[in-house]
DNA sequence: CCACGAAATGAGAACGTGCTCATTTGAAAA
DNA sequence: TTTTCAAATGAGCACGTTCTCATTTCGTGG
């Protein structure tokens, strides 16, 4: 339409104070309002009313205001869905967790994680869905395949048949806190067997010679790992590795309550000067039993905890804890995640440094 | 095609075998396979294809079984985005979350709600995106409209412009833990007024006379209810409320501390026999600055805390707590929005019981 | 005043599914 | 064999965008 530019302006201005454009925003504000019916209002076709939003450089300056006008008067907002059904692109991403770790929100090591993969999704401009199954086999995580994620974390250790079906959309994919021996899948993971070296070295720094462990039920990657990184540690600082201070136990503050009377009972006299646990919430539990036995913490039994969670604060004295950078460990995750995307060349798995939070459960103020 | 039951498997089985059956196979895997590859393999219209999917009984069980081998063979997973292109559903909810109740995740009340909002809607068939924004305005909430969710849950009082923004879609819309004074949004709320008076009773019944509150700096609508609920209770059971054993404070460990110390300085010799905390966290705190000033609990003074978190089994001894129902509000957030996306009548809110979990912070063992 | 070229706009095809309506099929009844 | 009719299948539009390519507009210089 070679009149655009008079008036369409004026035109619009007229509608404006219109009985009929008002009839129309209001019917179309509660069905929907699409670029089709800006096109309609403003004359326009919806092809420039879609460059309009997409390019606004390649339109003419008052064709935009007009359009503009049109939208925000009209209610618009672009529908995310048709514009995934041709960019191939949703904007989303997928964080699913299942099996031993649940519940997952509320887990002290994987809530900080997925906070920071929420937010850190978010400010790269990607939505996050949260999937947890305590069960779950391909179902959920197919779900998220029909559902076109843009790419997705998985951070339990996925069975190679859900590894498969990823792999063969070509769907990007990071491991969380695991790493996949059959398939070469990018993982972040955090320095584990230096956690566990950083704490036997500190509590053996202290002084402290008779060493326990409590052992979570975990997934077994991360259970062997830590402990032949005990194992590993007492060697190297010539200290006998006893099988009988060693105890497994679910991550609950009664079962881990449990497994330190055991040891405890156990020991007799010999009991240990420093436990070792691979979890906040164990050593929340060792040292209730502890305390109850009547010992001291940390003069007479020094506690470390594992992921440097809110517990630790809570406890009393607070909890020295191995930090395994959860909040880093969900930003590296979406960052190379978001670089899969984008089909960056040599994107590298990354293996987080740790740290040891000193705190009153090993060195009294 | 009038020979589709005769040649139909035949042609199938013997394209099975075929190379160019398997190129094909190869080719559309990794592009992603639709309904109209089904179709041309198998001979069929894609009308059928969609409707061995859609409505298996409307199709003749031969044809069925050929279109669902075609489908497993060729590894066809059906595109959630295309079909919520018309029908108009995409089976996603959003829970939002925003403002002072950040980090959402790692909270001891939203979190476990998140859990259960998310195990709800997963049993429902519904997946659930999270939105997390401390300084959230319209954007982060207008982003899910754009994405066409199917309903939202808001665990924060969103701002009237949004609950317009959000009316105006007709998507449907709970508010969690908060109600709207100015619209008539459906809201689960629990009755945190009558929680509060269980435990000022619990405690008066234990013959706690001189009261403490430690409030925390949540939203106004909780602060002003459970203060409003404190102050009748005393009152209830002929009690003096004295603002200088009220503190507000930030809900951190230390900060609880300090304001636990700032009462026990403030009283002097009249130092508490019970103190309420609108937090879990806060209470912790309040134990930790207890027992630094020597008071035994729950002997000295009783403590009890708000939630019934995870937090209460970590304190030593454990903590007393008032439960709001975490994990019911999130699944009764999550059946009323169903209610009002499957558009049922009559759609009432939820104002949930709460009950006290007495525990060793109060009553000793 | 005309020609030229860049800028601005329009027409229409895709994306993958569901749905409606018309057409064909096949088996039982006549 | 023919008729009948429900069951099975096919053709084609719709959803709301983006994208490509053709067409029109407009300013500029000759």
């Amino acid at each position: 339409m070679f009149l655009h530019s008079i008036i369409g302006s004026l035109l619009f201005l007229r509608w404006n104070e219109n009985v009929l454009f008002y009839n129309y925003c209001f019917l179309k504000r509660l069905y929907g309002v699409t670029i089709l019916d800006i096109a309609k209002i403003t004359g326009f076709s919806k092809a420039t009313v879609a460059r309009a939003f997409a390019n606004p450089e390649q339109v003419r300056p008052a064709t935009l205001e007009i359009i503009r006008t049109a939208a925000r008067t009209m209610g618009y907002r672009p529908n995310a869905i048709a514009r995934a059904m041709i960019t191939k692109r949703t904007g989303n991403l997928a964080f699913i967790i299942y099996g031993k770790q649940a519940p997952v929100i509320t887990n002290p090591f994987y809530g900080p994680v997925l906070e920071s993969v929420v937010n850190a999704a978010q400010r790269k401009g990607y939505s996050v869905f949260i999937v947890s199954d305590e069960e779950m086999r391909l179902p959920s995580g197919s779900i998220m395949l029909e559902k076109q994620v843009d790419g997705t974390i998985f951070a339990s250790q996925p069975d190679p048949e859900m590894l498969n079906l990823y792999k063969s959309t070509g769907t990007p994919v990071v491991l969380l806190n695991h790493v996949s021996e059959t398939d070469d899948v990018i993982s972040v993971t955090a320095d584990d067997y230096g956690g566990v070296f950083l704490a036997v070295e500190h509590l053996y720094s202290l002084g402290r010679r008779s060493f326990a462990l409590i052992e979570g039920n975990f997934t077994e990657y991360i259970r062997n790992l830590r402990k032949q990184a005990y194992i590993d540690a007492l060697k190297k600082f010539g200290l006998v590795y006893d099988e009988r201070m060693v105890e497994l136990v679910e991550p609950h503050v009664a079962d881990a309550e449990l497994g330190m009377r055991n040891i405890l009972e156990r020991s007799g006299n010999n009991s240990p000067d420093a436990v070792l646990c691979m979890n906040d919430i164990i050593a929340a539990g060792a040292m209730k039993a502890l305390q109850a036995a009547g010992r001291r913490i940390p003069q007479d039994t020094a506690v470390v905890g594992y992921d440097d969670s809110s517990i630790c604060t809570y406890c009393n004295p607070e909890l020295t804890s191995i930090d395994g950078g959860k909040e880093r460990m969900g930003e590296e995750a979406v960052r190379i995640l978001c670089e899969l995307i984008e089909k960056k060349e040599n994107v590298e798995p990354v293996c987080l440094d740790v740290r040891l939070s000193i705190k009153g459960s090993t060195v009294s103020k």
